[in-house]
DNA sequence: GTTTTTTACGAAAACGTTGGCGTAGATTGA
DNA sequence: TCAATCTACGCCAACGTTTTCGTAAAAAAC
């Protein structure tokens, strides 16, 4: 690679110093004007850049924000990361996008990895393996040097910096509400095991709607899949348990996606025999047969209140007490549960 | 934020010099082992670690590569940043992800903005509006300084650097073939517009496979989709068109799932009365009714190809002339085009 | 003709790090 | 006792930039 020219060559080729050609460059009126365009002509021919390394070691800044997600490979927290770049940008930050990939020590070596000075503020959703060890010293060391962090979607309440969630129980409470509303008495929940937030969350709104309607809550109607196993054979015993749903809320899409083919394969009519409802992360629900009605999580939102968040924080717009955004989550009925809207 | 602690702060502490820090830090035997301990011992508890910006500065090497991707809520590019990122990590290198929007400026701004220093080199996959607009003089100029640079899926001929791309004609070689294997006469074709090249380059591998079947090609068979309009009215006119066909073949995943929900609608059984494929780039095909068989592109071995070819630019272990690595398009057999393997 | 002001530039520090080189003081050898 | 050798550290340059301050020479003022 070609070296890039420098403020120290331009002033060589001039026989300046290489203040005057700093400043030349930044049009100081300190410098003859003569001097001065022909500095800017020859930087500008050579297309000198001013290397942003040595302005950000200079200006202890660099304007670029780190996000941290557990994969990539998923259309929510691509559609964070969506929103985080476009708020991002638009206040002059970049974004360095590192994944943990679920795991805790991934995790932690890429915080410590981006908090060497490479970034400005981070922003971060919870690998699993990080919940699952309940272990977040990692967080709490920035924490308390004040490093400016945001979390997102997979939190923990014992961390006290900013926090942007999805209205996680206020979605699972939406969707077995419209069940309900459907006239569905039996609903199976499937969802996570216990340690993941988002599916513990989502019963808890589930519970809250049955016991806000009267209805008492049957145990045996929710399932706990582990991720790690087949899925197919997990959630088929939804259909051979003691007591077959009218309904299903799943809290994902694929979950959904695949109860709902299994429920097609043994000749349910969905929504008349058995109605679904999932969440959205990404496109499936729009094309399964019938088209899924989900609970939406908006992750453009999310990722946009992020970044407002973390700038803020930065750039010390912000009081000192951490805050935490709430996104509601809202339900898109599509023809799963709802014969009528089967456009 | 608090301030991170320095060499200079550590040096301070001990009255010693900043070298001295350094050196001991690093295990120096310059220095005598009961100073060295103590300033480890003090390192240690406030955890110094040194900046990376003054370091890359000093070193002139960030370990950090740049990906600039249209966008990123597209399960196939969020595959590829996770192969560029499994590669890249394991060999020390961070990733700095931006987003082009498909818009020809801002891939012009995030090129000049992170090739000031900031990236050791960059993995790109181009915007729509530059292929549209044609202009590419901000890739020409980095392959002028020899700037170490990779483009991926949407490259263009003309620029000598290092490549990865899917084999796409072959890709609509294989899936025409398949029709045609299974007996089909008329194969539809729906496509983008001329100027995106995988649309076009798997349209010569439909043309090819016709070809060679002896079978000739029906231009009213070929339909070319606008993104920007209503997709769903204009794959209609597949099925209202002159000549009814027999099968489709849809470059991409959306394009197959709507009109495999349009054939539905009509009344038409898949895949006895008409099939279909698509190429796929995320989970809708699984999840279709019937699932979709599809064309895969293998996005993450993509991304750790781009992610090599680039390294060993950056680490001079490439020879000087540009290499184009193919990744070879397969075919994952499905319900829609295959009674059998309706399982 | 002397002083003051202005013009036009240079020196140096600072951001944080590393590593070659220099060297004071201690130790060793003869 | 003097030189040679170590030991253990400090100095300084370098990476590229910005900015404050200092200062020659020229211009202006008296």
């Amino acid at each position: 690679m070609k070296p890039r020219i420098t403020l120290k060559k331009i002033a060589k080729e001039f026989d300046v110093s290489i203040s005057t050609v700093s400043k030349a460059l930044k049009n100081s009126n300190e410098i003859s004007e003569e001097l001065r365009e022909k500095i800017k002509a020859f930087a500008d021919y050579y297309q000198y850049k001013p290397n942003s390394l040595a302005l950000q070691l200079r200006n202890q800044k660099t304007s670029v924000i780190g996000v941290i997600i557990p994969e990539i490979v998923h259309h929510f927290f691509s559609t964070v990361i969506d929103g985080i770049e476009e708020y991002a940008n638009a206040k002059g930050y970049n974004v360095m996008v590192c994944l943990s990939n679920e795991s805790f020590e991934k995790e932690v070596t890429n915080i410590s990895v981006l908090t060497n000075g490479s970034v400005d503020g981070l922003i971060v959703s919870l690998a699993r393996g990080t919940q699952q060890k309940n272990d977040y010293h990692h967080f709490e060391a920035l924490i308390k040097d004040d490093f400016p962090l945001v979390l997102f979607d997979r939190v923990h309440d014992s961390l006290a910096c900013d926090k942007v969630i999805i209205d996680d129980v206020g979605g699972g409470f939406k969707g077995a509400n419209h069940l309900m509303d459907m006239g569905r008495q039996n609903i199976a929940l499937i969802t996570t095991q216990d340690f993941v937030t988002v599916g513990a969350l989502r019963k808890i709104g589930y519970r809250k709607a049955l016991h806000k309607a009267g209805m008492e809550i049957d145990e045996d109607l929710i399932y706990k899949i582990d991720d790690k196993q087949d899925l197919y054979g997990q959630i088929e015993k939804v259909f051979t348990g003691p007591k077959p749903p009218d309904a299903i809320l799943a809290v994902n899409e694929i979950y959904a996606a695949i109860a709902m083919k299994i429920a097609r394969e043994r000749g349910l009519r969905i929504p008349e025999d058995i109605a679904v409802i999932g969440f959205t992360s990404g496109l499936i629900s729009e094309f399964t047969t019938p088209p899924l009605t989900s609970v939406v999580q908006h992750g453009f939102l999310m990722g946009q209140q992020a970044a407002e968040l973390l700038i803020n924080r930065i750039e010390h717009i912000a009081p000192k007490e951490p805050k935490t955004e709430v996104i509601s989550a809202d339900l898109n009925v599509r023809a799963s549960t709802c014969i009528k809207t089967s456009k």
